[in-house]
DNA sequence: CATCAACACTTAGCAATGCTAGGTGTTTTT
DNA sequence: AAAAACACCTAGCATTGCTAAGTGTTGATG
């Protein structure tokens, strides 16, 4: 099938996604999409040049904030990403419609073919 | 809620959903935004400049044809949409693939705070 | 019968977003 | 020493939904 719908499918739940994982503990951008990768299974495989600009956007929103790591010695310095207020209350929005948008759809796509 | 974010998340499931309806029975353009409203309790209200779009493109995509009908006696010509073998079997994997990202989503989504 | 709403289709141009493809620099593996 | 992996950044492109405009018809409203 035409990878034109997978992607557009996936988009839209991406910054859901990435404020999910924050929800559970601050992240660096690149254990984002490491994480991501594993917890779907491989099926959300975020690329660099789409996480970045989530995360200045999460950013601009208020929905998170950012730090930098104080490297220990022969350690990389890393920009961690942390969950706001803000960001929890969204994401209960989120995670709300996203139900009601799901339940829908599986409704139209299994409904009767009257 | 920021009203970027729904927006967002609808988008990439509409294509699936006219194609959708379109596998009941042909239909025209105003009448698929009419179902589609109804048939997702006013959850999904496709504007007109985003309809005829996604239209166009299905019907490139060899998903779909037109056909202009013949009115009879004080009625508007309308151009029906049909969906074609090559729309079945797309909107067969697309039905999979939804199967497989809204389940993939909602784990993530309840998954404990590990 | 004039006006306005609803029906029905079309499209140019804008805004948002994911990706490509490049860049920088560090650490680890080979 | 070289290559791969880690970690971050970003300009520019493609796709897609929407705004806002246009055309023309039919039906309701006063």
């Amino acid at each position: 099938m035409n990878q034109r719908y997978e992607q557009q499918m996936k988009k839209g739940v991406f910054e859901m996604l990435v404020l999910r994982l924050l929800e559970s503990e601050e992240m660096y951008g690149y254990q984002l999409i490491n994480e991501l990768k594993i917890k779907s299974n491989g099926l959300f495989i975020l690329k660099e040049g789409t996480l970045y600009p989530i995360l200045y956007r999460l950013e601009d929103d208020g929905m998170v904030f950012s730090r930098w790591s104080q490297p220990k010695e022969k350690e990389v310095s890393r920009k961690y990403y942390v969950i706001t207020e803000s960001g929890r209350a969204t994401l209960i929005e989120m995670n709300q419609l996203w139900s009601d948008f799901s339940k829908h759809i599986t409704l139209i796509m299994e409904g009767n073919n009257e």
